[in-house]
DNA sequence: ATTGGCACTCACAGTTGAGGAGTGCCAGCG
DNA sequence: CGCTGGCACTCCTCAACTGTGAGTGCCAAT
């Protein structure tokens, strides 16, 4: 088993590796950290720590590296996230300042996190599946085509354009907008798309005939719904992977094609589970499910009046965990808080 | 000068060179080209061009590679642009069918786009400068927050969130309605904002009082429809460029900046002069400006009732240019007509 | 103008050897 | 028993060197 000291060397020789991405040795260790030991000492300790598959040596006889298995324990036991600089909090603060709209928020936290990491940022957009529809407006664009639009409480817009082959005039149009807004207006997302999937199959019930405008444009409307629950993603620094592209031994292909098609991060911020400060880890083979097995995503939830959503990280996994982990910590809680100003004012 | 045998060895080249990424020599092209001359021929043709610097040599004594003003004249007088495979044209319309959105229609041309070239795909939204408006829409959403949606005839819908500080009644509310459609509806959206803009200068006109509210609004749809005006594009395939690296002196990094920054591949779009075709290329050192010596853009114009636009691709100068041209053009066609047919039905 | 011949250049790949960082192991020590 | 200094060993890295071959430029001959 691995000793006390022994882990203590893993933290040393994670940290080295990440500063200076050289394979480190055992003078290396006792030159840049105090342990009161000699070398020979720390070379016992690192055979240890290769047979717990912890480190590998690149070659027969160069310094270790920490294998994906020497990253989780250190970013499980070892690393303690690194509270953030005066400066950094300035920072974040500043570029958070002022907006109102969520979009805005979104793309302003994002942007602040690559600034602050130097690594691809990724925001969450919250759920607004149990956001209630507020508005449900039909504009009619000429040529037999209507645009609907739906309004949800939290002021996110879902819109549409939808072929209903025929022109109304101003009474039918108030009709079948007064049809859809009493079936949905205060409902949940989830409920409203219920409730038109219900009325859609009450086709037959000659009590409550829907003509087939309103169906049509029922059916447009429940799109709109649909895309309410989609997951959403803000990305923001795809570019910094070229310049850490020396710490992905393949291609960073995979990794722009995730971020690209966004699906993958989708599910794969999914699938991660959060300790209890809100934080989450996925490093390097974690995530060869993927097809990002040389990557690490680490995230941080947030908090969205009870609909929650997380931010994150991408990049290599030779990353500064402590660093990252605290920026995401940092960037969510201010984006929570500033959600929630929002919030309780109304 | 350079002779007529002179151009063709040049052609021969380009194509070589951007076949094979090796440098072509005399003796290469005596071999894949019918000439009825020999090596030390082309020998005294290549050291014209180089003379005239559309070729060089990487170093003394290997084959030579087009220089970007070698790949100008390709491009200008020498490369026929190919037609496409009905493989291919099968391919562009199955991709392109069904969408009566115009953002649907476009993502899938610059997927199509994409996938039939293996490079980074651009597409222009057309401008609505002189789309007019048709709507203008209040939502109260609590808080003392207005989300402030304007709609164009287009169908294209813009929205903002706007802090107001304020709950209103239904009837405020439709005055405030009615004040800023009256104002509006109709209108263009150019016109539009400068209607607004007048207005808020007549603060003082004691004959036309805007409360502050309704200043506030104003404000929001002015911002909306400089969202209108902003030139927007699609993107897609990034990727690729993870692909062909190896194409790139330096690194991808400008690229991928410039691909997530977009407003620089807007003013370069912007810059590019079309042929009579409507076709446009910029090839490496022209590009250079814009951070982007390295690269090449071939675009082609559609047309979308009036207001064009342009689909483009991006990619290294080393490129096939009469396979992207063609490629670039028939999806510009397959656009227009798409969006014709829309508009004619109208 | 075109051609074959020829001397020349130079990138590329493979080889060799010295240097050095780092290891594993062992015997001795507190 | 843990720690240490010492030592032989490994093998990467770098630089120098070499042979090979592709390709050139030039020239005299046609």
């Amino acid at each position: 088993m691995v000793s006390e000291r022994g882990l203590e060397v893993l933290r040393a020789i994670v940290q080295d590796y990440v500063d200076t991405r050289e394979p480190v040795g055992s003078k290396t260790i006792v030159d840049r950290h105090a342990f009161g030991v000699s070398a020979a000492t720390i070379r016992n300790d690192m055979a240890l720590l290769e047979d717990e598959e912890l480190i590998v040596a690149p070659h027969t006889s160069s310094g270790r590296i920490p294998t994906d298995k020497g990253y989780r324990v250190f970013v499980d036991h070892l690393a303690e996230v690194r509270p953030l600089t005066p400066a950094q909090r300035t920072a974040i603060s500043s570029f958070l300042e002022g907006p109102v709209d969520l979009d805005d928020a979104l793309s302003r936290t994002v942007r602040a996190l690559t600034q602050l990491t130097g690594q691809v940022a990724i925001v969450q957009y919250p759920s607004f599946e149990r956001a209630s529809v507020s508005h449900v407006e039909l504009v009619q664009l000429g040529s037999g085509r209507m645009l609907v639009i739906v309004v949800t409480d939290t002021g996110r817009v879902s819109q549409r354009v939808s072929n209903v082959h025929d022109e109304f005039d101003e009474t039918d149009l108030g009709r079948m907008r007064a049809e859809l807004s009493t079936l949905l207006v205060g409902r949940s997302v989830r409920d409203g798309l219920q409730r038109i999937e219900a009325h859609l199959a009450l086709h037959d019930d000659p009590t409550k005939p829907w003509d087939a405008a309103t169906r049509v444009l029922a059916r447009a409307v429940a799109e709109d719904l649909e895309e309410f629950r989609q997951d959403r993603l803000v990305l923001a620094g795809s570019a910094n992977l070229a310049k850490r592209e020396s710490d992905f031994r393949g291609s960073i292909y995979p990794l722009l094609e995730a971020i690209e098609q966004q699906v993958t991060l989708v599910r794969l911020m999914g699938e991660m589970v959060a300790d209890e400060h809100g934080l989450a880890a996925s490093i390097g083979r974690e995530n060869e499910a993927f097809g990002l097995a040389e990557a690490s995503v680490v995230t941080s939830d947030y908090d969205a009046t009870g609909a929650g959503a997380r931010v994150g990280l991408l990049g290599p996994t030779r990353m500064d965990y402590p660093t990252n982990l605290a920026a995401v910590r940092a960037v969510a809680r201010y984006l929570t808080r500033m959600l929630e100003e929002d919030d309780t004012s109304r």
